[in-house]
DNA sequence: AAACAAAATGTTAGCGGTAAAGATCAGAGA
DNA sequence: TCTCTGATCTTTACCGCTAACATTTTGTTT
């Protein structure tokens, strides 16, 4: 800048403000300065700014895996929105371990982010601390918890689930398989589980439950759980899976072996990838609305960061209520 | 860390070695300081050494969309081996726009990230320029270009098309339709389509070219094409897909309608998505090694971050070849 | 005990921007 | 003409850490 600011014949102080809109620099000045930094080669320092301004414009996101499109979804649509906002998105993957992430959020703290967006509800006592101590806003998505760190934009997956179960019982079903992973690190996958345990009971209907290996459930697995559910010696009228890929899998085991879907066995999943669209038929799913969960979060932080976390104006809870999507695999047409 | 310091009654600089690894502090005044520091709330402060040190620990890459698996393999390949390394991955998302993608990597260059990595040989002049004048490591995935910025880690999208058309000539096949998008932006796309082109008058085939939107290319817009496909008058024996998603969709309407696959007409995609493996009958694509091209680049700039650029044992050019896994769509059993 | 090497710690001076407050200047109004 | 105001620009100091170099402490050898 020092360099730019001799060759254009004004301050190091004029130089900066040329590279920021907010600040009174004149339009002809402004316009020289930029072009000479261009012609120079400069690459303005973030870092610089970030240390004597004490914004860096990050906001830090851990999720379980990039792997699943419904995470990935989420971090699209969170991205779209702080990238239009100017904010860079920091990554981190914790690999559905809580441990794992507590590390990755003191890692991320130390980068100074202005925001912080966790998956799930469950942390270590240390994480909560961090979080907490933060001084930043805290978002916990893809769920709610009891004792929110701070703010939230998700929904009940045990709710969920039991909207599905009705479904699959005003279907005719009266004998239920779940198929999911186990309960180690992927809470919502157990939440799901929880909330179809209720409501089969609630609803005093048989069920069993099919454990796979540890998240995340993929096609395959569902096929091979699939298997398992066929051989057994108590037939099922309905499967529901913890995911659209395991259902998805699921459904193609069926077909292999002839046995029709949905008069034999209904299907359904849970988080309206487009496989459970496009399938034939198509898949019964809960639409989580994964993307919006992500832009929703994405307008919350934008709105805290620009009013302050004093703004009158926001709930503390986003509710976003999922969509049960009703198709083929549950319901004959 | 000066108060720190003060309640351990060393110097600043002591408790700043403290927090390093490499250097040499005393292992039991090191213990003292970090649990001090524990209990004091301290985080330390990155943005702070990374302007003292000129050392940021980021890693920027572009990529086209998330929402695409291939791409979000990549990155998760080279998010877990930068991750094991202590780096921080950057993402920008570009949309597949060359424009966007200019904007984005000068944002990301101001991070002062210590490698980039982009996807595609294609770029703005200005893009380039800021590639080459960062004095960074700059690596280009998924293609080889003509004339590279920097290091590749990719292959040939025209070539791996072209084996594909091999395969399916070899398997009977004489009049070929190709369904892609159009040639704005994705030319990853593009270029298989070209190869696609030059294989199909190189074996003297029949064939024609079914356009899409803008990519990404979904399942429903693949399923929309085949409607195209089976509709025309004159009649095709294989179609090629630029995606297993889009394959996928193709599939799924020649069920609806009850064409039989492969007897009546093969399908093939190409990335070796899920989908491929699960799909009845089975996709034949072509698999990309999505996720060891993120890997791979991770290790190649673990590898020069650590030596140096002058480091001997790096090749400019990594090929992966992808390869070709046949299924049931273009072979019956 | 002297001599020396190695390990541990301290001192100084920035890294490249910008917050805060002050200085300068052109044009408007009295 | 003079004051005043807002726009434009400058000065000064510092954000929180660490490179580079200096110094002290500890341990080893003869």
């Amino acid at each position: 800048m020092a360099d730019i600011a001799k060759a254009v014949g004004v301050s190091p102080m004029t130089v900066s403000r040329a590279f920021r809109r907010d600040t009174s620099v004149g339009e002809v000045t402004r316009r020289k300065i930029l072009q000479i930094a261009e012609e120079m080669g400069y690459v303005f320092d973030s870092t610089a700014s970030n240390l004597r301004s004490q914004r860096t414009g990050f906001v830090a996101i851990t999720i379980p895996s990039l792997n699943n499109s419904n995470f990935a979804d989420t971090v699209r649509g969170l991205n779209e929105v702080l990238q239009a906002a100017g904010l860079q998105v920091l990554l981190g993957y914790t690999n559905y371990d809580v441990d794992e992430e507590e590390r990755l959020i003191e890692q991320l703290l130390r980068r100074r982010p202005e925001a912080m967006v966790v998956t799930g509800g469950r942390h270590t006592d240390r994480a909560r601390r961090l979080l907490k101590g933060a001084g930043i806003p805290v978002v916990e998505t893809w769920d709610i918890p009891k004792s929110p760190v701070g703010y939230t934009v998700g929904f009940s997956n045990a709710d969920a689930m039991s909207r599905m179960v009705d479904h699959l019982q005003s279907a005719g079903a009266r004998r239920l398989a779940f198929i999911g992973g186990d309960d180690k690190g992927d809470t919502r996958g157990a939440d799901r589980r929880r909330g179809f345990v209720a409501a089969a009971e609630r609803l005093r209907l048989e069920y069993q439950l099919i454990s796979l290996g540890s998240p995340p459930i993929s096609m395959r697995e569902g096929a091979r759980a699939m298997v398992e559910v066929l051989d057994a010696r108590q037939p099922v009228d309905a499967v529901i899976c913890v995911s659209d890929l395991a259902a998805f899998g699921a459904l193609t085991e069926c077909q292999r072996r002839g046995v029709s879907v949905p008069e034999e066995v209904m299907i359904a999943g849970f988080g309206a990838y487009d496989i459970a669209e496009v399938a034939l038929p198509g898949l019964t799913t809960m639409d989580a609305h994964s993307m919006e969960i992500g832009s929703r979060t994405g307008e919350l932080l934008v709105a805290l960061l620009r009013d302050g976390t004093d703004g009158a104006a926001t709930k503390k809870v986003s509710h976003i209520e999922p969509t049960l999507r009703i198709s083929g695999s549950t319901v004959s047409r």
